[in-house]
DNA sequence: TTGAAAGCGATACCAG
DNA sequence: CTGGTATCGCTTTCAA
C-alpha cells in the first residue's frame, strides 16, 4: 500500500509523464492539463507516494522545522511554552526540534549545531551565552523568549518588573505586611532578575527597607519545598517563628483587616513563580501553618494549579503560550523573508491576580480561574 | 567568519583538491596524505565550513533525528521522559523532534508525517490509534513507551500491576485500611489501566471488595485537587470530617491524635501517579486534614517532589528516564541496522517506596521483583 | 502545457 | 592516495 520507497521518478514512469509534471501536480504549482493531472494523481494514489522531506528540503533550502532551546524543562511553564510554540509551528507544517541544555557544558556547540538543522531557533532567556546567541543569529533567525538578546536579536517577553512591584506594593500597603522574603535566584534567569528588581522597587518607593538578599533557589516546586524548609526551620529569620500562631478562633476565610488585633505580624513569602510558591505552600501546610493567617504566600505565572489550591494563590498572570506562539511567528516570518529587517521586541502585558493566599477575602481579581 | 554558505565545492576549489578529498577529510574516512589534509583543514578552518545537514542526510538516507510523541506533556513524568530520550539521542548526534497530539483530531496524520522526517519514532502508550501505529511502523522504526504496540511493534514499559498490588496490599494488610479509593482514569492510558488492575487484584486476593469504580480524573496535579474536592466534599464517601480545623493550639507539625477521640477509620486514597497524589495532598492539607492520621495517600512514580513533601509520599518508583533512554536505544539500533529483527519488549522493574503518607513510621524502602 | 536538464550539498564507488 | 562522477529525491528554469 504505502511503500515509502516510491520516488518522483517512479511515479513519472508509471504515469507516463515527466518528473516535472509529477512535481507540479503534487505541489499544486504551475498549470497541468486535467488529463495529465488525473493520470498522475492516480499513480500517486495507487502507490501511496508522498514526496520525501529531505529531497524537498534540499531543493528548497528550507528545513521545515523550528528549534526550541531551554535550560531544563520542568513544570507547567515549559509545558505551556512548548505547546504554544508547537501550536504555531504546526499549521506552517514545521516540525519542532527541542534541546534542553540542562547542566551540559557543551550546550553552546549543541545550539549552534541545531541552528544548522532548522529554519529558526527560539532560545529561552538565560540558557546560553550571549556570544553563542550572536553567532547563532548570523547563521539563522533567532528570537529570545523571556529575556533579551544581544545586539539586534529580537525578543519576546512578558512584563515583569512593574507587575511584581504592584504585587509587592499590594502586600506592603493593602495588607500592611512587613518582613517580606523573596524566594528565587535573580542570577538564574532574566525573568527572575526583573521580578527581584520589582520587589526591591516597591520597597524603596515606599521608603521601606527590603531584605538584603533573596532566598536563592531554583524555579521548581521542589525548590519551593526546600525554601520552606530553610525559612520555617525554628529560629530562622522571617518573623513567622513557630507555626503555632495565635488561636485564631474565628471562622473561615473572611477575615479582611485582621491586622489590627493580631500581635505577631505574619511574614510574607514572595516567590519568583507559582511552582516554588506551591512548594512553599505545601511546606507550610505540612508544618501546620495556616495560609494566609500565619503566613502569606504569592507566586508568579498563574499556572493551572494556582487557582485550584486552598487557599487560592495570589499571583501575576503571564501569557506563556502567547509568548511562545509569538516567538514562533517571528521565526516563521524571518524564515519566509530572509531579507526582512529584524523583528521588533515584543512586550506582553501581565495581570495581577488576587486570590486568598495574600490575605484578600475572596477571589476578586482581575481574573477568572 | 562562519558563513554558512560555504559548500564542499567551494572548499575543494580553494584548497585545490577534489570534493571527494574534502569529504574524506571532514569525515575522517579513507586515507589522505598529510599535505592534502593540511591544505583542506586550513581552508575549512578559514572559511568556517560545516557540512550541510540536509545534503549529508539526503546522501546517507538518514535524517539524524528521532521523534517523540506524547499526548499532552505535563508534570515531572514527561520532563523525565524527554530528558532521558534526549540524553540518549544526543550522543548519536540525533536531534529530537517532538509532537504533542493533545486534543488534536488529526494526530494520526501528524504522526505519520513525522515518521517521514525522522529515523524512528517513540510513541507514548495511549496517544494514537493502533491503526496509525501499525502504518507508522511499516514506514519507520517505532517503539511504544509505557504501553503495548500492536503486532510486532516493540515496547518498553515499567512493571505496573504487581507493584500497585503490592502497594495496595501494604495498605490493606500492614495498615489494616479499608475503604480505599482509586484516583485515576483506567481508560486514559495503558499504565493506569494496569495500576487499576493491580489495585483490584490486591483486594480480590484478600477476599475484600474493592470499590466499584475509580475516581476517573487525569494525571495532572490539578486533577488531584479536583479529586480531593470531590472526595472531601461534606457528606461524601471517605469517612473524613470537615476541614474547618479546630483551633490548633498545639505546636508544629508533629501533633498526634488530636481529632478528638474520633475512632473513625481513616480512608486511603490510592492515586494513579504522584502528581495527582500531590494534588490530593494539597487539597487535604488545605482542608485541615492530617496525613496520615486522618487520611492516607499514595502515589506512583516517585517524582522528585514525593520525597520532599510533608509527609513524604509513599509510592512506587519507576525508572522513567531509563524507559525513555531504552526507547531511544531501540530506535537507534533499528535505524542503524534496517534488516534486524524487531527488538524484544522490555519490562523495567519498579520498587515500592514506603514513606510517611501511608502511615509508616519513617523512610524505608523495599523492592518488588 | 510539457519535458529535458541543471542544480541543491554531500557521499562513495571506481578508476588511475 | 586522489579525482571524476553518479546518486540521493525533488524543484525549477528554459525551451520546445
Amino acid at each position: 500500500m504505502s511503500n515509502s520507497r516510491v520516488t518522483v521518478r517512479e511515479i513519472a514512469r508509471l504515469a507516463g509523464v515527466s518528473v516535472a509534471t509529477v512535481s507540479r501536480v503534487s505541489n499544486g504549482t504551475g498549470q497541468v492539463s486535467p488529463e495529465m493531472r488525473r493520470r498522475v494523481l492516480e499513480a500517486i494514489e495507487k502507490h501511496g507516494y508522498r514526496p520525501d522531506h529531505l529531497g524537498r528540503a534540499l531543493a528548497a533550502r528550507r528545513h521545515g522545522a523550528l528549534g526550541l532551546v531551554f535550560p531544563g524543562l520542568s513544570g507547567p511553564y515549559f509545558t505551556e511554552l512548548i505547546q504554544g510554540f508547537e501550536s504555531e509551528a504546526m499549521p506552517s507544517r514545521s516540525s519542532v526540534h527541542i534541546l534542553c541544555t540542562h547542566l551540559r557544558e557543551d550546550s553552546d556547540a549543541q545550539v549552534l549545531e541545531m541552528g544548522r538543522r532548522v529554519d529558526g531557533v527560539a532560545v529561552v532567556g538565560g540558557t546560553i551565552s550571549d556570544g553563542a546567541l550572536g553567532r547563532l543569529a548570523q547563521q539563522t533567525p533567532v528570537v529570545v523568549i523571556a529575556g533579551e538578546g544581544p545586539g539586534d536579536v529580537p525578543s519576546v517577553r512578558a512584563e515583569n518588573t512593574a507587575s511584581m512591584a504592584a504585587l509587592t506594593r499590594h502586600l506592603l500597603v493593602d495588607h500592611q505586611l512587613r518582613d517580606l522574603v523573596f524566594v528565587g535566584n535573580p542570577a538564574g534567569s532574566p525573568d527572575v532578575t526583573r521580578r527581584w528588581t520589582g520587589f526591591l522597587d516597591a520597597h524603596r518607593s515606599l521608603g521601606l527597607a527590603p531584605p538584603a538578599a533573596p532566598v536563592p533557589v531554583g524555579l521548581q516546586q521542589a525548590d519551593g519545598v526546600l525554601a520552606a524548609e530553610r525559612l520555617f526551620r525554628p529560629g530562622t529569620g522571617t518573623g513567622t517563628g513557630t507555626g503555632s500562631g495565635s488561636g485564631a478562633g474565628a471562622g473561615a476565610a473572611g477575615g479582611a483587616a485582621e491586622s489590627g488585633a493580631a500581635p505577631a505580624r505574619p511574614g510574607g513569602v514572595v516567590c519568583a513563580n507559582d511552582e516554588t510558591a506551591l512548594g512553599v505552600l505545601v511546606g507550610a501546610l505540612g508544618r501546620g501553618l495556616r495560609v494566609p493567617q500565619d503566613l502569606v504566600i504569592t507566586g508568579f505565572d498563574d499556572a493551572p494549579m494556582a487557582g485550584l489550591v486552598t487557599p487560592g494563590l495570589t499571583t501575576v498572570r503571564q501569557p506563556v503560550r502567547e509568548l511562545a506562539a509569538e516567538a514562533a511567528r517571528v521565526l516563521l516570518a524571518a524564515a519566509a523573508e530572509p531579507g526582512a529587517p529584524p523583528a521588533p521586541d515584543l512586550l506582553l502585558t501581565t495581570e495581577l491576580v488576587l486570590r486568598h493566599s495574600c490575605g484578600c477575602p475572596a477571589d476578586q481579581a482581575t481574573s477568572t480561574p
